[in-house]
DNA sequence: GTGGACGTTCCAGCGCAGGGGAAGGTCAAG
DNA sequence: CTTGACCTTCCCCTGCGCTGGAACGTCCAC
């Protein structure tokens, strides 16, 4: 399999597969007498993880220690257990901060609407904020 | 003034200083016969004003917007009002995709949970994700 | 033998908001 | 007279996940 048509199959790029391969995400293939990279169809679920991965919200940098780990022969389950409980930290925490953000912004944003503009103070540049 | 002295005062660092001047944020001040920026209160109510953008979640680029129309001599009322809605609109928006994967993440973690680790399949490198 | 669609490498840049550090000038205190 | 704390400009680096482009090689059909 050339690297086009693995793209097309794993709905990436070219530019996207010779990343992935420079990051460690995705072992250097064989090459061709031409040296063109010969992917076998195991390179295709791979990028699938990936792909749930990243759909997941997992960096590359997570994802690429769950397939380490398991191309050490060790089953990854713990380590991705951990890694989804500390994601899931991190979602908590940042919805948190978003919710508390959108609260301060509806506030200006309120006080914007029924305020009279005409009380501007120009040193303060805009008080609404 | 001295920038020194302006990084104290505003809480930020003279490499922030130079880089809003160089930004746009801040105008270039005054120079002192030796060459030292020369600052005026007002750089000290224009970082405030910075500040108070910054952390209503506003980037560099919106702030200097506002500012801008200020230095123009129009008040900005109407488009930070504007702003203001629009950025609640992204807001909204970054706080459901967030809890759209939070919902995932926490399916995710549940069956990992739950699920015996014996069952994995290598080909798959981890049926969690 | 030529055109076009592939493939290869390497280098650069995006957007965001600064930070690091070099090489040098300036000023006040000891 | 020197030390140390400031200041100046300059350019590069960070993280993240790619993306664009140049310059070149290769293969297949016509």
């Amino acid at each position: 399999m050339r690297i086009g048509e693995l793209a097309v199959a794993s709905g990436t790029t070219t530019k996207t597969l010779r990343f992935y391969e420079e990051a460690g995400l995705l072992p250097a293939p064989e090459r061709t007498a031409n040296g063109y990279r010969d992917y076998t169809p195991a390179a295709l679920a791979r990028l699938d993880f990936v792909r749930r991965g990243r759909t997941a919200g997992l960096t590359l940098a997570q994802i690429r220690e769950i397939l380490d780990i398991r191309d050490a022969g060790v089953a990854p389950c713990q380590h991705v257990h951990a890694l989804l409980e500390a994601h899931l930290g991190d979602l908590d925490r940042q919805i948190a901060d978003l919710q508390a953000l959108r609260h301060t912004v509806a506030h200006l944003h309120h006080s914007a609407t029924t305020s009279d503009p005409t009380k501007c103070d120009t040193t303060t540049v805009c008080r609404y904020l």
